[in-house]
DNA sequence: CCGTATAGTCTACATTGTAATCCTTTAGTC
DNA sequence: GACTAAAGGATTACAATGTAGACTATACGG
């Protein structure tokens, strides 16, 4: 049974997608949470991660389709799906009720 | 080894810590995380992950000291470190990122 | 005393987070 | 056309975190 919320590696896996737009390409997606969090992903970490949250139908992927190259072939590009947004907007709201008030500490 | 991040608990846990003021009783910060959150909290699961905090140096306790009554012997009030409230800034600070240019697509 | 409520503890197990290692396919290259 | 490297993933294994349920101890009303 999935947990009410994202776990927190989940939640940043997901909106990095998001921030990839639609199709985003495996390595890509890891690179922008890399540069946006400034933190280390290991790719094992990264796709067993992928893997549970399409599990729990909060993202979906398609292989790609090769071009010019066959080189392609087993890049996948990945989705966040309806009910994965509809969790990162749960979470979100979550904290931002609990972060609600506390501004003048957290401010950084 | 802990983690860089918070957990997705452990970081609603230490929010309703800051939010009930310092050395903050723990019944209450649990009924404040279940009002804010709207979620339920086990009692189990809420010693364990405060326990857990304290082991990573995230916050600190004192026992309440008896007054009038020796009923309050045995409660726990409950406070933020400095390293937890470092925390709780760096897992914010990479959310806020995350989520920076999606808020057509987040917000509800 | 006895029953009940409060505040917390302990135990056990499921889910998530993380890294290290392994496997395939393609691109040279000689 | 066999040999080597690197790109992109998949597997495996284990540690950390999340969660619930049953258990303890203290105080209070009667």
């Amino acid at each position: 049974m999935p947990r009410a919320y994202l776990g927190e590696f989940e939640q940043m896996v997901l909106l990095s997608i998001l921030r990839m737009g639609e199709a985003a390409y495996g390595l890509e997606v890891r690179q922008e949470l890399e540069h946006t969090t400034d933190r280390k992903v290991s790719r094992g970490g990264f796709y067993t991660t992928l893997d549970r949250m399409e599990a729990k139908g909060y993202l979906t992927w398609v292989a790609e389709v090769p071009v010019n190259s066959r080189r392609e072939a087993r890049q996948r590009r990945f989705s966040v799906t309806p009910e994965g947004l509809l969790a990162l907007k749960t979470s979100r709201r979550a904290l931002t009720m609990l972060w609600d008030g506390l501004e003048p500490v957290l401010e950084d």
